[in-house]
DNA sequence: AACTTTTACTTGCAGATACAAGGATTGTAG
DNA sequence: CTACAATCCTTGTATCTGCAAGTAAAAGTT
């Protein structure tokens, strides 16, 4: 099975690589297998890959403004605010004042430090379970793609607000 | 989990090292990107990308009963009838008695015909846009990697987490 | 200062997603 | 033939998702 993608990147006369399924649609389908091995896993923990996935970031960048937090995920703002009431429910973050009256920072909680933790060995489980499955180069060579997707079609959308705090 | 995804390296046929990101996250985050590219064009034809895609296997698969095309979407069953009921309102498909009485057979109707075949210049579209920001090889060879991790995950579900950390 | 625009979040709305549990029906033992 | 299990789909519940519109405040303009 080929899997690489040198030989095409590099090869001019490797017309077959126009794709035909829908790119969207194959990205949902493997998302959704890959999510509830995720999911299965972080159950262990009581948590959805989503929260642990912002809970995660927040572990790395709180304090932080919900725009910023957005951005970085790619996630709409709207999204965030309510996904955040998750995690505040459960005490694991909370919000105070920003710098504006208009802005907010999210800070995790010390509990939210213990709770994505203790969900980080799960993680790690799904992670190394996936790698067993498809193979760790396999693995890697899609979050290359991911990696360079993202960068490709992140640019040029929203265009600005590359500002610093 | 790394937070940075603007990696070092442009290159996507890179070959080297294990994953360290989430790939659940980089999945839902890419996805994300991908999805509001193929909506903008598929919101000219007034569907979502799922429902797109949901009546794009029924075009070809109709009629058909519910369970199996769940599971050729690799999606929950619930979510397939909450999903279908959408285009039924809008008139797009039919739901009649199926083999048994507990079984059901979708079918497109002649409405949703005529919709799939206007969404998919649209689609066609965004397809294109794609491979042109990326470029037809990388999306090439994004395609096979998703092929064969859905290959390897969809097989064997059952099998609960056969790897400790 | 008053008006306008921009920024930063939140709410309303609509839909997607899935697990668990609930009918209804069919298949199978005993 | 009755009890039990398996099959097929739908509902209950909860969460995630994003666009459009709304609210509030800061920044910019006149």
């Amino acid at each position: 099975m080929r899997l690489e993608t040198r030989s095409e990147s590099t090869d001019p006369s490797a017309q077959r690589s126009a794709p035909r399924g829908c790119t969207n649609f194959k990205l949902r389908q493997l998302l959704r297998v890959v999510s509830r091995l995720y999911d299965v896993e972080l159950a262990k923990a009581g948590l959805k890959t989503t929260q642990f996935s912002l809970l995660s970031h927040l572990a790395v960048t709180s304090p932080v403004q919900p725009g910023e937090l957005a951005l970085r995920m790619d996630m709409d703002a709207s999204t965030l605010t309510r996904n955040l009431r998750v995690l505040a429910e459960q005490g694991w973050a909370v919000q105070g004042p920003g710098a504006d009256a208009r802005s907010r920072l999210i800070e995790i909680t010390s509990a939210g430090r213990q709770k994505v933790s203790q969900a980080r060995r799960h993680w790690k489980s799904a992670q190394l379970t996936l790698n067993a499955r498809l193979g760790a180069p396999q693995v890697a060579a899609l979050h290359r793609l991911i990696d360079y997707g993202l960068e490709q079609l992140r640019v040029n959308e929203p265009a600005e607000s590359a500002q610093r705090n």
